[in-house]
DNA sequence: TAATTGTATCGCAATATTACGATGTATAAA
DNA sequence: TTTATACATCGTAATATTGCGATACAATTA
């Protein structure tokens, strides 16, 4: 039927998975790298800095945008886009718990 | 035209883009963090855990083991699932350095 | 050998994603 | 007020994902 059952998980495991999603992707990643690189917020640079076009580019933005991983504010004729501080280390910190739950035994296939 | 550009991006910005991308679905979180807790590998009691067709789990877990996240070994009439080390400590690592290539800077939007 | 058990695969229907041209919108400059 | 610039959104075609019933397969057990 194409849609996931989110009723049988929980909001942590429904959670993680969107914000994984909304980063599951090579552009998504690009943009997000492209970001944090320029330190200061980029704007339409990504556009010719990835080789898409500029619908494909918003498209991502928004759904970076949707996910919290992102924000945008307009300046003027431009939109600056940052990272949402806040979405990010809750992640990263997530992320952190999840991997480090994961102890190597020996005794396993 | 539903398919990703993948030519356009860098070899790390994809193969980290498919490792997301496995993880990103609430079914196979629940489905990482049951064999994790497991300790040894776990089978087919996934089935039972989450409440979904068998034949979806075992689709799930196709996904997963092809990202090289999981790794499964015949056991007589079982199958055992385990995390595959080697890509949950490069995965670790490189989200790890990524996450951690933030600064949040307060002169931002 | 036949039946049972645990998984994998096929095939399908419903839905989601990706990419982009075309077009809309809002701000700034002429 | 017209024009230009920077984005966003719409609509669409191609493709991918999700979930599952049905079925195949492989290894034990009777």
């Amino acid at each position: 039927m194409g849609l996931t059952k989110t009723e049988i998980f929980t909001a942590e495991q429904n959670r993680l998975a969107q914000l994984l999603k909304a980063m599951a992707h090579p552009a998504r990643i690009a943009i997000l790298q492209q970001i944090i690189s320029a330190n200061a917020c980029i704007c339409g640079d990504l556009v010719e800095e990835l080789g898409l076009a500029q619908a494909t580019i918003s498209q991502h933005l928004k759904e970076l945008k949707n996910a919290g991983i992102i924000q945008g504010t307009i300046e003027g004729v431009t939109v600056c886009y940052c990272i949402n501080p806040v979405t990010w280390k809750l992640l990263e910190h997530q992320l952190g718990a999840f991997f480090g739950s994961y102890k190597a035994s020996p005794d396993c296939c």
